[in-house]
DNA sequence: TAAAGCATGTAAGAGGTTACATGATTGG
DNA sequence: CCAATCATGTAACCTCTTACATGCTTTA
């Protein structure tokens, strides 16, 4: 997680570690601490990913190496079924990947958002049901499948438009869509 | 987290592992892991907040102690600003929660949110202003403005609902509020 | 009786947090 | 010159994940 927010943010522009902690928490990851940042910063210069600028007064920024900008497209690419924060981080970093891959994370991300739907949605059910839950618990679990739903309404914009980039990119590959 | 989680789902009703992780995927907390849950059950055993019932097959039920239940309390009062899987997992226990502490919590919560909230529209203006941030990057920034927004407005719900259990616990207090 | 799902458990390690320590720079 | 904020760093610890291993129980 750390690796690929320092990478994606450097893949931009050089800054140093404070700057990067300002920066994660504007796109919304609030709890990154210096003891995560900084350790963080060190392997990844000995990894030979990262590499330090010029320190001015107390600032030392790093840069992204060749071989770190290779490896941040590797991590940037290998997807699977993540936890949210991790996607959202993915997502801020979208423009450094191709738009067929784009497509497919978004794809995937939709259908694990789409069971988790059916999950909180037949909890709902069989606790009114059933009856048992208290109002708290109930208003959880009627928040969960608000929140999930809004997602998968999020994501629909997105695949939108990452299908409209897509078609952009392709000019005309012969039919329709098989 | 997984103390508070199997505490408060055993303070209900007695309950083995394996039910422990179905009941915690329905509440929405989707990643607890076996390797996280049986070697916390066994902690929990030795520590003697939790006992094994009768063995049913392989099956193993576990029921809480008095000590755990004074334990519980005694984390599920403890609050302070959190994450938010965490606030959701104490919100699920509310009902164990004596009326005030769940409105100090519930307040709590919501000026944490109003902070990101603040934090969110402020990065989205910078963001805007300079016109340096591609499709998605925006997007995710309209998306934490947007969760949060919906967050607040869900808090206020639970809030105005506590303050009127709030009421009808303590009957008349002399005068209005202050 | 074989497969699928139920059920418990361990070991290694990744990844993160908290608390602490230090010092530079800037503004009132 | 003092306080606040900027800035970097370390050490101890905690928590959870991954991968593996095991065996029971139900049902086709």
């Amino acid at each position: 997680m750390i690796d690929l927010a320092i990478l994606g943010l450097l893949r931009k522009q050089p800054r140093h570690g404070y700057e990067l902690k300002a920066r994660l928490l504007e796109l919304g990851f609030s709890r990154v601490s210096f003891g995560t940042l900084y350790p963080a910063l060190r392997r990844l210069e000995k990894r030979g990913l990262i590499e330090p600028m010029r320190q001015s007064g107390r600032r030392k920024a790093y840069r992204l190496t060749p071989t770190g900008e290779e490896e941040f497209a590797r991590i940037l690419g290998s997807a699977g079924d993540e936890e949210d924060r991790r996607f959202n981080m993915r997502l801020a970093f979208f423009q450094y990947l191709e738009p067929a891959a784009r497509l497919r994370t978004l794809k995937r991300r939709r259908n694990q958002l789409i069971g988790r739907l059916h999950t909180a949605q037949a909890a709902l059910q069989r606790s009114t049901a059933e009856g048992q839950d208290d109002h708290y618990t109930a208003a959880l679990l009627r928040h969960n499948i608000g929140t999930t739903e809004a997602d998968i309404d999020w994501l629909d914009q997105l695949i939108a438009y990452a299908r409209t980039e897509q078609e952009a990119e392709v000019p005309r590959p012969l039919g329709g869509k098989k």
